[in-house]
DNA sequence: TTTGCAAATGAACGCCCGTTCAGTTTAATG
DNA sequence: CATTAAACTGAACGGGCGTTCATTTGCAAA
């Protein structure tokens, strides 16, 4: 009984691409079986490879499109000013940006390991990319004579980490509001950098 | 052929631990097979069962070494004297008992999702509690009014997610030595958090 | 030299895996 | 209404999985 009421292409693309998300988030890429995926999209195994080449390719289409949309979004926000203040934004975009896509962080974060050479290599230079906004601003504060001399790599790896380890145990049920995680981030990271 | 030389219990339960380790660590307990550990270890996967109840077991074993590891390690080291002395102590003891220890690292915080409930809630104890060392830290500090007053639990989780982040991309051969990585992360930890 | 037993083998168990594909169903096109 | 092609089924493929266990091996104790 295929092509069933209103079970489109369209439709069921997003929604293997979803399953696929919160299965591997919760479970693991190598724990999550095609089969698996297919249940929670109410298909068979079969019909997935209509949306993928196969199941490597399904893991790399979701942390490729969520580093995509995370370097799309910084660059719409077309964050200006002097260090600190673009520091500020940044530690604010990154929290707003991260908070609401746990699945996607964990993902990206823990997949890594399982993507095929070529793959990986995309996907790291994506990181390396938004890793360089961090460092751009690092390098302009210190210049500016805002920030403290310190070795810019390691201290934009050190703030992503601790920045992106939030989205690792924050859960929007939590007894604290969004606004306030930010508030006090920022005074972690001004305090983390400032001259 | 069984008991060959030098095939002994004593050496060969070690061995499944740090095959099992090595080879988690690189590639996922789910994607890592028995058969692969007891390759690794020089074996037949049959044999793998002398030395542990199952893969379960062997998983959690790996786990629960670790974190006992640190506590006692932490406990020897006997650490006094007033907050920002402890933090400066806390912060240098982390680096430096993680940073030879990538692999554990990557398999306590990367196989969480792995364990049975049971297992987790005893993985999950043991780590709180290191987190509670360093919230008493931070407690006693506020207190004293030499940190800035700030929520102890977010902040305890920021830093030890900086610190631990380290352990993800340090490599021992990298272009700076241990104790200038140190010197950089107290840096960014006293900023942090100092008033 | 014999014996006991720890240690390991290797085959077997049932099960699930990723992927393919011929065939079936259905909505849209002309 | 007939035709086309997209969407999906369901079975099959070879292979690997975790785990068990009767059997074999060889060291150490008697």
């Amino acid at each position: 009984m295929a092509r069933k009421q209103g079970s489109h292409a369209d439709i069921t693309g997003p929604k293997v691409r979803a399953a696929a998300l919160r299965l591997i988030a919760r479970h693991g890429y190598a724990a999550v079986s095609m089969r698996q995926i297919a249940a929670e999209v109410g298909v068979q195994a079969g019909a997935l490879y209509n949306y993928t080449a196969d199941k490597q390719t399904l893991l790399f289409a979701l942390m490729e499109e969520h580093l995509t949309e995370l370097l799309a979004a910084w660059k719409a926000a077309e964050i200006t000013g002097d260090p600190m203040a673009r520091l500020e934004a940044f530690t604010r975009f990154h929290i707003r940006f991260h908070l609401p896509r746990a699945d996607q962080v964990f993902v990206a974060y823990m997949e890594l390991r399982n993507l095929e050479p070529e793959n990986f290599a995309v996907i790291e230079g994506l990181r390396r990319a938004y890793e360089g906004v961090l460092e751009t601003i690092l390098a302009d504060g210190t210049a500016a004579g805002v920030f403290r001399e310190a070795d810019r790599r390691i201290t934009a790896m050190a703030l992503i980490a601790m920045l992106t380890g939030l989205s690792h145990w924050y859960r929007t049920d939590g007894r604290l509001p969004v606004g306030e995680i930010e508030e006090i981030y920022w005074d972690l990271v001004r305090g983390a950098v400032s001259a």
